[in-house]
DNA sequence: GTGGTCTAGACCACC
DNA sequence: GTGGTCTAGACCACG
């Protein structure tokens, strides 16, 4: 369970913990019924608070990617990764867009946009 | 000085405000030496208050996109146009980078990405 | 003795063991004087904590449904079907109420939900 | 915006405010548009912390029943009412079966049930 | 031990 | 003033 947080970031902390565990499930390293860490040890370990980390548990599971029993722990659901992806699609038309209208608003052209993402795309 | 402003927005009203006079001057509407509105009277037109628009010709002056002279006005300075659309294109890198980071966890191929971004572009 | 436990249900486990103890003295499948299973094997059974039987077998003998006798043993009580009955009818009677609220709140009509109860009755 | 809270129930104080305020919606007591009343306010009017209103307001905000504009307070949306309904009929449906459910258990026949809810329906 | 709820109190950005 | 986030600390039911 690698998370890394970074406090400095405008993501809020619980929200970077989301990702990164909808990350691990998108990939297959949490796969469906495995146990996710408690709550309480996840706070632990990331050194924040338990509010923190139960804050990122209850919107996975609002989202369905994971199961919370109380009294019991966390548990990776089956989950649904095409309505996953589809959630991800529209976080990055959100990115997208935002990338376009700067572009415009200082009169730089689509074609340098779709070059600078090459270019990205190529650096990492 | 035509301004639209959605209060409802998640970008700062202050924001859109420089945003869109950084695009007015990048086209050319605004020419350097032209007198900006004052900051009182901006926000009597755009029905915000004084500290938002104190705030907006705050961060224009300090990209060196007006210059303030106390008691008399602001003015569009004599603009570096390169340095500004470099500066854009280093959001536009932001967000792309946010967009490819989205995808690469999510398992989307950054074909798709790229596909998206062409359509995006043909919608606006 | 047929006890299906759901874990993941958001009745806790105890309250699931006396419904269904409940549902088989009610139904008489447990009769007057039949020797219940003790605490501890039926923790075995279930794979459940010792505690939560304790607790089931609690409520049960609380309620008058069965009689612990220490030392030997828990033996379902001579029953008052009627009086359980009149109990389960004030738990129906609380679910119903609930029903009607929501539907009140949210401008649904009482012919609405007799309709969904007499679907729901012909589902199962 | 009277809001009678129990602070005796079992429904969470958050829940209670958010199943009042979307009644209040669906009644048209609160109109598109409207100003909610401040999380801060609303917690100094019901005695309760400010985390306790806010956590209301997001679950009514990721319901798309409000709208909550940082900084500047929360709006009732143009609400899609239907999908309001589904959500409570939703509700209501998962009352009646545990209704049917706990009757079956105790032998009470659905005619019953039924009989229960009209007279219910009379009450109110 | 687990999660669920509520509290008070703090800091931040924005208007 | 507003909402957003994070914190520590408390009590509860459940296993």
């Amino acid at each position: 369970m690698h998370i890394i947080l970074s406090q400095s970031s405008s993501v809020p902390i619980y929200e970077q913990i989301v990702m990164r565990i909808r990350e691990l499930i998108m990939h297959g390293e949490l796969k469906e019924g495995d146990a996710m860490p408690s709550i309480r040890q996840l706070a632990r370990d990331l050194h924040v608070s338990i509010i923190t980390t139960q804050r990122a548990y209850e919107e996975l599971a609002r989202d369905g990617l994971i199961r919370v029993v109380p009294a019991k722990g966390a548990y990776v659901s089956e989950t649904d990764k095409d309505k996953i992806r589809q959630m991800a699609a529209e976080e990055i038309r959100g990115f997208l867009q935002r990338a376009l209208e700067t572009a415009r608003q200082n009169g730089i052209r689509e074609e340098e946009v779709m070059q600078l993402l090459k270019q990205l795309g190529k650096e990492s």
